[in-house]
DNA sequence: GTCTATATCACGATAGAC
DNA sequence: GTCTATCGTGATATAGAC
């Protein structure tokens, strides 16, 4: 599903250098896309920060776009892994403190790449219109079945599934995407493990409880 | 705090073809900047969608970021006035449900601007420097306080006012931001009224109760 | 595998005719 | 107040020497 989209990526083996330069040159791109959106990154702004000549990532990567893809199947890939994690023969006070632990750790570690990804969704995702498909939408009614079984069994309140999802969507992701607003808020130049411990205590707490879950 | 950053605008009285005019442009300007971020925004699509002349953007706005902040205030002036309401003398459900529904509703019905300001923070908000400051602060500071006066009062619990306020934030504009994903995930194409009306539900149930408020 | 040089085009902004 | 023409800059991408 998420192969599709980067299909056209080049799968030659490589030898130790390719595979080192075009990790560099993707943690570059990340950074720049992040900051610049893809319209407004520039090639050049990536070869400087992966200290290699603007040509350089032209021999490795076929155009803007293809590196563009590469980062935005990096975070997809670890955000849906994650929610395949959600059993609904888990109770759902442990499965979703670890869901959201989970989405809250990815908001501290790959919080660029979150970044971009969410610049594309703004932008209506018009390099994403293949991901979200017909498939797509299965995929996601698969996953909120979870929820659907728990209040079948009387675990939680009887809550339209599909936006207790973009809950904890929304809300793990803000800590990445909207963190120079938050740091702001708080008074701090940016975010410590602390204040991401915190917030991952105060979100599960609230929606474990507001959606009806009874410890 | 907010007429700051905007302080170069041009107040000129105008005559009603330049009022007409400039909201035109501001308009076309929002969809622009919602869809390729300031970097990536050309005036000439501006000029397009405006269905004006290049050179009449430059004539009404002295250059590309004048009018890129002017987007901006307009989308925070309707934010800041919504959490000025924010009662601590109110009910917490009451007051809760109608700023939520209020939130909501400008997700709804000015989703571009929501896009054009999410991107801005996206980007680290370099051009919104000067409005993150302590001034900042200490106005959202002073917004907690309604939280931390109903926890006093036992009507919710003894939670981190901030990340509540964080929670508030990023699930409603979540339905403004990630509105394609949002469709997708759904099966359609996009959100309909009902759609906002149920997920404002959904909201207003969870955080109400997640917060410890007992009806 | 790496870099220089360059072709080609689109950008923001302005000058100046109407 | 409106439009055309254009300047100067910087963009993606490639050709070809090393």
């Amino acid at each position: 599903m998420l192969m599709e989209i980067g299909s056209h990526r080049s799968d030659k083996p490589g030898g130790r250098i390719r595979q080192k330069n075009e990790q560099i040159i993707i943690a570059a791109a990340e950074a720049e896309f992040a900051a610049n959106g893809f319209k407004g990154a520039t090639m050049n702004n990536i070869a400087v920060k992966a200290g290699l000549p603007k040509s350089n990532i032209h021999y490795y990567f076929k155009n803007k776009l293809q590196l563009y893809i590469e980062v935005l199947i990096n975070i997809i890939d670890l955000w849906d892994n994650a929610l395949n994690e959600l059993d609904a023969d888990s109770e759902p006070a442990a499965a979703l403190r670890e869901y959201i632990a989970a989405k809250m750790r990815f908001s501290r570690e790959y919080p660029l790449a979150s970044r971009v990804f969410a610049k594309e969704i703004l932008s209506g995702a018009p390099r994403m219109k293949q991901y979200f498909s017909d498939e797509y939408r299965e995929w996601f009614q698969r996953k909120t079945e979870v929820f659907s079984k728990w209040a079948q069994q009387g675990k939680i309140d009887d809550i339209e599934p599909a936006h207790i999802v973009f809950l904890l969507w929304s809300s793990t992701q803000h800590y990445a995407d909207f963190e120079v607003q938050i740091a702001a808020a708080l008074g701090k130049k940016s975010l410590s493990k602390k204040d991401f411990e915190e917030a991952t205590e105060v979100l599960t707490k609230v929606i474990i409880r507001g959606i009806g879950y009874q410890g």
